[in-house]
DNA sequence: GGTGAAAAAGGGCATTC
DNA sequence: GAATGCCCTTTTTCACC
């Protein structure tokens, strides 16, 4: 976990490519990137050292889960106390249907991610998980069309006027 | 792409494991679960084939890419139709500072999750690429204090009073 | 269980400061 | 001349049948 890690374009390259499928083997890798597949074992090893890449996990589709109705729920916890938001957190993230959880400035305190079977079970979480703890104010639901996940956080394009300071 | 994927405790026990870490080879996973390593290779095999495992990705920190700030634009497009939107789409998902867009019901048509190098950075973001647009009526940007996947989506423990229709 | 392939590990060579 | 990064080779492990 050293903090000056810095990246050139290869490792930003194989972050980009890695970040797409992170089954690409190194061979494959080497091939795109135009090193040696040793040089992109060891490059990737350093990223994961260096605390870059945080760790390798599956995309799963939740409508295949059984949970095809995704809602964001902006919630404010009152009075917003570190003794209160604490385990207000901890048991959003216990919810088997909570994907993301976000912590925010404003008027709503957090933004829950959700994901289930249908609006009656939608009506339940909110009732029975939010609004009806004491610490929570308020929730404003909403439904989520459609959602893009844009993984990349990269330049599209490895370097050409230079993607900036990112040491 | 088969749509009739019918998930066993031994599935979701699969995926909650490959969620939090998806480099476990089939043996760790087999011994975890408590079936044979051929098992879990069929099992993992089917879920990818049935679209249940959209992919593997990897994740990355953006602080450590130079990205340590970031925020949530809400966004009106108006008038909200499809051929102003589908470019905005597009437009939002080329942008490497962009992280997620959802499409959204409520006053607010998107929201975007972005991560930046900064105030500055975030600032130039929302005036350049967002208000600059004439179709963007208006953003409103908040920042994350902080953030949590969490992943799963599926219960924490395998099967004690049975998980419901997941099939 | 067996086979082929991929991932680690180790060492030599070049380049740089 | 010490260090770093790249690449090749060997060993070990894993995926797949």
């Amino acid at each position: 976990m050293s903090d000056s890690v810095v990246l050139d374009p290869v490792d930003l390259e194989i972050l980009r490519l890695l970040q797409n499928d992170a089954r690409m083997t190194y061979r494959e890798l080497a091939a795109a990137v135009g090193v040696a597949a040793s040089t992109c074992l060891d490059r990737v090893a350093r990223l994961r050292r260096g605390g870059v890449i945080l760790g390798q996990v599956l995309r799963v589709d939740p409508a295949r889960l059984g949970r095809p109705l995704e809602a964001l729920l902006s919630v404010q916890v009152r009075p917003h106390r570190a003794e209160l938001i604490g385990p207000f957190v901890e048991r959003v993230r216990a919810l088997p249907q909570a994907r993301a959880l976000f912590h925010l400035t404003g008027p709503d305190d957090y933004l829950v991610h959700v994901a289930v079977a249908g609006p009656a079970a939608l009506q339940r979480l909110v009732l029975e998980e939010f609004t009806a703890r004491r610490e929570v104010a308020r929730v404003e639901t909403r439904l989520i069309f459609g959602r893009w996940e844009c993984g990349p956080v990269l330049p599209p394009a490895p370097a050409e006027s230079g993607p900036g300071p990112v040491g």
